[in-house]
DNA sequence: CATGAATGAGAGTTCATTCAT
DNA sequence: TATGAATGAACTCTCATTCAT
């Protein structure tokens, strides 16, 4: 069912109607922007009047604030199946990739990291930035578990969760739900080449490091 | 000179204040976001008072789309001399990288990627989505290039754009000037990662460990 | 009922309060002008604040644009009907004038004549403009039945209507509702000076002399 | 020499200086209205700065107030002339409209009537106001004069000040130095007209009926 | 409960006027 | 002296939130 009718049965479930309008929410904040999307635009988007959002949620922040709680629930939720299961910590890094790119093309998931933490209060924010930290150093544990078992090559690790998660997390910023990328093979080639690179398996000099660079430089739809 | 002692003198010259105005206004955009920067804010940390701001600026977007000038121009001046120069793909896309990154970390650079081409009017993000754009051409070009001359893996020169480019873009997100990373350092180790990736299947020199460092705690995470 | 008293009702019928707006907007326009007329004044004459303007119109100008279409619309529907009925050109002028005269006397018909165009947008000038030139252009073509009925003098008809036309729109400049001339009155004997003229080279029926009144000493002189 | 070299020699006359910037603001004033015409646009079709002004002027509204100043001398002048020459009530009231529909194509003469008093101050609208008065009290004697010697029809002199005084007063609103109709074309037809009525049931002299004009389609109508 | 109406607090922008050189 | 720079005081418009029905 559309987020817009739900509310046009009066007897349904109240937690099906907070849902509906957090979903909607989540929408509007990822198309519009937080600041610019006014309590307005989620009524008027849910055939509802702005004061009945207040009957669901106390304020603008609180919708905004259980976004980010949906989200960091689902990507937690994920992140402890990956812990449970077995393999080495490269298998593990691979995982979080394919998982985490999959959920990053996912409202809830996406407005985790492409919105503004600013706009929440200190005491909201202070509990979004624990449910990062938390993915985060879930990253930083599978790298090095990694490099203790061999599978990922000595390198810092918090380097490294930085590199891997930030390709991941920018993801959000370029999927279109009605983009030619599948979600799925977004997530089956992150994974891939976040964990082998792009250099050539075979006939691969060493890279002196730090060596006689040139200035190369590009970009594509990946840096808007 | 800090920027709140260039107004102290009526006379001095009009395009440095316009400077001053332009990275006290990319700073407070970065640390606070555009919607929550006022031109108070701007105006006091000069030391001057808000109407002062008209005369170098007709309003607040054209501030913002200063700050995307300044940056993309640092960016695309990067890329012009890479482009220029020989090496293999990979080479150019390494390169790519660390340059990247260290202009990541620069305020101009940082407002390209981190600030809301939302805020900007349509004729103006027009502006910026093309520089983007070509920015991003020229990444899937060196990727491309790359997988002609066999220095890197097929694939689709698309996704590995955005893997890259997302690693580096999101260095804008968690970037800080008083944090405990150099840009350099940053930008050698991605330039590293993003080519080579975490896969220690087939031997070659290992990336610097950075020492047997444990978890670091800073504030800042990877995903955040 | 006085408009301040509309807005005590929060269930009054919206089209009564967009009109008692527009009706105490005419008049703050006509005491101080448009632009000194602050949205505040307009509000607080009506007991309400000023963010509840912004429910009925969407801006000032929106108000006054209102100002000038329920004025216009008064006076073409009056030149409507004096062209649907019968008579010599002259009669026909003389009730224009009549008319008009009377229209000039109420806060909407003043509104048209005596603000400035210069306020409004180019598209909403131009509408107005449209209608002035609709109420000029009847105002000649009845000159012109007269000349060709031989009841108006061999003449010029812009120019006849320059004169004629100008000597009413005048009245919104002078005319006081609080003043001593009754608009009934103004208007009876405009239309009978701007058709018969001020001379009495030749007998005719005289124009009543209202008394052997002197010059009267009111505040308000034919030229201010 | 056009107002706008007046400023190239520094040695010029301060009084020569004074009247061009008089002369400017006052084309501004009727060009742009009062309010909208900034400090700035007077002195940059000057050539010189905005501080400038304000050696010869102490303020805006001063300015205002010399272009009324100026208007009113120009008129009370020419009806000084037309007091003491001779002729019936009649022909003064014919010369009255000649002289003064004259300097209603005149921009200062345009700046008495169609300018708001209401940008003055108390004060100085009280002088502006006396002008106006005393140009009244001229019109209305004529008037009066005309009726008691019997070469006006027995009428209210007020009223007859008002329409007569207003159809002129109306020439300031339409009439533009670049339009078709010449200011003396323009002062000799209304002396007639305004002074003879339209009507045409008595023999008297034809008014020029300017050959066989069709209903002339200039821009500008009688209404506006 | 639900809703149309209303508001308080503030943001960007403008401009006559004055300062500092 | 003459000017570029700066400011104070307003004003329009916005929007999350709350009231009254």
């Amino acid at each position: 069912m559309p987020h817009r009718k739900v509310f046009a049965n009066r007897r349904r479930d109240p937690a099906t109607k907070r849902e509906a309008i957090l979903q909607t929410a989540a929408q509007l904040f990822l198309e519009k922007g937080y600041g610019r999307t006014l309590m307005n635009d989620v009524a008027d988007r849910l055939n509802i009047t702005k004061p009945a959002l207040y009957h669901y949620f106390s304020n603008k922040e609180e919708i905004l604030l259980e976004c980010y709680r949906w989200g960091t629930g689902l990507i937690l939720n994920k992140l402890g199946q990956i812990a449970d299961q077995g393999g080495t910590g490269l298998e593990k890094v691979e995982a979080f990739v394919y998982e985490y790119a999959n959920l990053m093309t996912v409202d809830f998931g996406r407005c985790v990291m492409r919105l503004d933490e600013a706009d929440l209060s200190p005491k909201a924010r202070a509990e979004v930035r624990a449910c990062k930290r938390n993915i985060d150093w879930r990253l930083r544990t599978f790298i090095q578990e990694g490099i203790e078992d061999g599978s990922i090559t000595p390198c810092d690790p918090r380097m490294a969760a930085f590199s891997t998660a930030g390709a991941v997390n920018w993801i959000c910023m370029w999927y279109r739900p009605d983009g030619p990328l599948a979600p799925e093979e977004i997530a089956r080639q992150f994974a891939r080449m976040l964990t082998h690179g792009l250099s050539a398996r075979r006939k691969r000099e060493a890279m002196e490091p730090n060596g006689a660079r040139k200035m190369p430089k590009g970009e594509t739809g990946a840096v808007s």
